[in-house]
DNA sequence: GCCCTATTTCGAAGAAAATCGAAATAGGAG
DNA sequence: CTCCTATTTCGATTTTCTTCGAAATAGGGC
């Protein structure tokens, strides 16, 4: 994954309202959540919701299906599981934490 | 871990130089990087690097550590393991996601 | 005390984000 | 076709971020 991306993703992620709505969405499985049942649950305005929403889209981390006149809302976890890989992969996370000692720099 | 912490940690890391600074001190490993190498492998001005370090500082990603003029930055793993950690148990990131159908909700 | 390097704080300018309400679109029901 | 609900887009406002250079502080060396 490029470093870009990540950001993008953590950067999505990296908003209380966001997560709120993206940890909803996680919790909903794979059934979803209505965009209408997801703006009760936060209480936000619609067109606040449907930016959040736009925003996590647009990272891949969310996906949509229309079903008739709502729209579904889905988390995509292969796209988490990827961002965790990545910060895995820089940071040691599971293992004991033993980093290379190799210069990497930008 | 709360909501809100992981929300600022997540939206320390998700800007590209931030998160690219991060990366350079996970691979310095427990050596660390004085603030002046840092400084001249991101390629920004002083003033910028000091303020995106203070903000991974504040988020507990990062330590420093001061060695006679020179400040040594250090990853600070135990946290973003926790940061993992979080978005893990949200997101079944390792496991074969599999999420509850509970309605947790804000 | 004076100087020298390392780093931060200050002040400012431009860019981007978060939020809302009002208006517009999408998809079907009658 | 008209209407109704669900959702998005538009426009605006307030706040926050990013970045820089200049000036201030920190910690020693002479």
């Amino acid at each position: 994954m490029k470093l870009e991306q990540a950001a993008k993703q953590l950067e999505a992620l990296g908003n209380p309202t966001r997560l709120n709505l993206y940890r909803i969405l996680v919790r909903a499985g794979e059934a979803g959540r209505p965009v209408g049942t997801l703006q009760e649950s936060l209480g936000i305005a619609a067109s606040t919701l449907s930016h959040h929403l736009h925003r996590l889209i647009l990272t891949g981390l969310v996906s949509q299906e229309r079903q008739a006149t709502t729209l579904i809302c889905r988390a995509n976890y292969p796209v988490m599981n990827d961002l965790i890989g990545f910060l895995a992969d820089e940071c040691c996370a599971d293992a004991a934490c033993n980093p290379a000692t190799n210069d990497a720099a930008a």
